[in-house]
DNA sequence: TTGTAGGCGTTATCAA
DNA sequence: TTGATAACGCCTACAA
């Protein structure tokens, strides 16, 4: 009876995972045929080619990755590094990546840096571990000291924040500078002409870009950029709300607020909603990203649009490149566009408080 | 100096990731003895143990995922099914399961259900190829036959939405109605006798149950639930909106809408500014999730809170339970409370349109 | 073109 | 308690 029940259960494990072994016997030619058959790299007689496909689809054989990245070092595996899950533009990138990924037969790690050092670090250990064939930096800040490990194992590495010491690190540049006319413009034409920024934390590579180019844009159009109508936040509603706070409690207040993504664009909207100044009569208000919800916002926010699937599909074939893989023909450039969607949070500055 | 640049290049290859023999050889012991040290169980004498940890500083080491899961048949990895990652209770969740996932030292790979049925098989077949030790099922809608492999291979499984034909399978449910209740009497408390509900769709097992929880609340007031004032929606702004437009063009209409979730409660929101309809005054909205943008809405959403940190605590401990895992005492009952967080979209209902 | 043999890094089994 | 040895499932020389 011990035996019985031993038997079943092996019998049960076997039945569960198909192994090479089993489908080259089913097939009747060796496990190196079947290896061959599956990669598709080596020449194999077109008969046994059938017989072994044959056999593949009868036991529902998938290979072992596990195995397969042991034994050939590629682990058909990638690195997406986020800031951090919850702020909404980074789902809508997670998905892009993932789809164009899987289209290739990649799987993907994504970690954050955001919350806690630690954790981040063990990320980029698993990453190394797994041997991911590349890996994705779409971070606000420089990652660079916490890369080091990638660097050194010489792994594809694409990045928006920076290049690294490797011949195989690309930095993906974002346009930021033809999104923030377009603003500038935009609200210069509504007669603004006292706009302030809401930029992320100044120590953040991203963060300083999006407010140089702000500072530029406006510039160009023969506005000051005053420092006190700016506010450093970090990304978060709260940060907006407090930056709307304190630009409504300035002596010389600001008749439009451009933010550096919209999730402090709608943090802004909400304080102001509380403090019944009238969006867009009293005060402009203008995103970065154009997150799902920048849509469904009261009133819907005017915003910077940065495609999550043009920065997913530009990493993705930037590694491929960096991988040697040769794309078919049509290679994204390293640049990634944005472009200003206007909707309701923006009209023209009201003349009572000139 | 050709020789030299290969033994560079293999050193650092070699330097790149460690193996027990690296160690082993450092710390003058065998593999076997580093690898009982590394995991702890069997006894080893206390010097060498020491030696080897010293060693395995030294080197950081760090022992391969892939070997271990091959040798071993246990891969400390968990599969997460969630929804779709761009509605942000997910994030959230995510966030949490890898949360407390990540310090029992297991991977998450997570996989969403929603878009695309030939991708959910595939991320179940890659389940099942890495040998994941647990699935938490964290959708709407019932996935019976998309696991079915799962339940084969008699892997743990745990559901928000239904048991499995496994005796390594847990349901964990949600108490709505409870939240619904405190929902119920907090409207009727205002005033409210015309309640309008927004379920999500009306084939997914956890929408059905939302929706019956909300109507047996509010008979329990003495209200009448009306099928004209239902809509079933799909959980997303759009539907939320497309819901409010429906019942505000009822010739009788309710002063109150509850929201199946959030993201409908805030597409509702967004409707009722865009009619001019005033929120709370001359309608009331609620929501479920109290995911971190209700706080943000304008105005504030007043809202049924679901713990997702709960859920994936209840979750994961369930996972370890069915693995035969003994908890440390605190055991979670399978049972996630609701409760009722109160904001400023709901308030008396208006005299006016009675 | 095919099969055999060896090894990827780890753990489990067995002697010692 | 420790160390050699044999797997785990796969791929890639190498030989046939």
């Amino acid at each position: 009876l011990k035996a019985t029940t031993h038997n079943l259960q092996s019998l049960r494990i076997q039945s569960s995972a198909k192994t090479v072994q089993q489908v080259a016997k089913l097939a009747a030619v060796s496990a190196s045929t079947v290896s061959r058959v599956t990669n598709g790299n080596a020449s194999v007689d077109e008969t046994l080619a059938k017989r072994v496909w044959a056999a593949i689809e009868e036991l529902g054989y998938a290979p072992n990755p596990q195995a397969r990245a042991l034994v050939s070092g590629r682990s058909r595996t990638l690195g997406l590094l986020i800031s951090e899950l919850t702020n909404p533009f980074y789902p809508e990138l997670v998905q892009s990546f993932e789809n164009i990924a899987g289209a290739h037969d990649f799987e993907v790690m994504v970690g954050s840096t955001i919350s806690n050092k630690d954790r981040a670090n063990l990320f980029i250990t698993r990453l190394i571990q797994r041997r991911v064939e590349g890996v994705a930096v779409m971070t606000f800040r420089s990652e660079s000291p916490l890369l080091d490990g990638l660097v050194a194992q010489n792994i594809p590495l694409v990045s928006v924040v920076e290049t690294f010491a490797t011949p195989r690190s690309r930095f993906i540049e974002i346009d930021y500078a033809k999104g923030f006319n377009q603003t500038a413009q935009h609200l210069v034409a509504l007669g603004h002409k006292k706009i302030a920024f809401v930029s992320g934390q100044m120590i953040h590579v991203n963060d300083i870009r999006r407010r140089d180019a702000f500072c530029q844009s406006i510039r160009s159009f023969g506005l000051q950029f005053r420092e006190e109508w700016t506010f450093a936040g970090d990304h978060s509603f709260e940060a907006g709300a407090r930056a709307a706070a304190y630009f409504l409690g300035l002596a010389e207040r600001p008749t439009a607020i451009v933010c550096a993504n919209d999730l402090m664009a709608i943090g802004a909207l909400r304080l102001l909603y509380e403090k019944q100044v009238k969006v867009p009569k009293q005060m402009s208000v203008v995103g970065l990203d154009d997150i799902h919800l920048a849509e469904f916002a009261a009133p819907a926010l005017t915003t910077m649009r940065l495609s999550r699937t043009d920065l997913a599909s530009n990493a993705f074939d930037a590694i491929q490149l960096l991988r040697g893989e040769t794309l078919g023909g049509k290679i994204n450039p390293l640049l990634v566009s944005t472009f200003l969607v206007v909707r309701e949070s923006t009209g023209h500055p009201s003349k009572e408080r000139r």
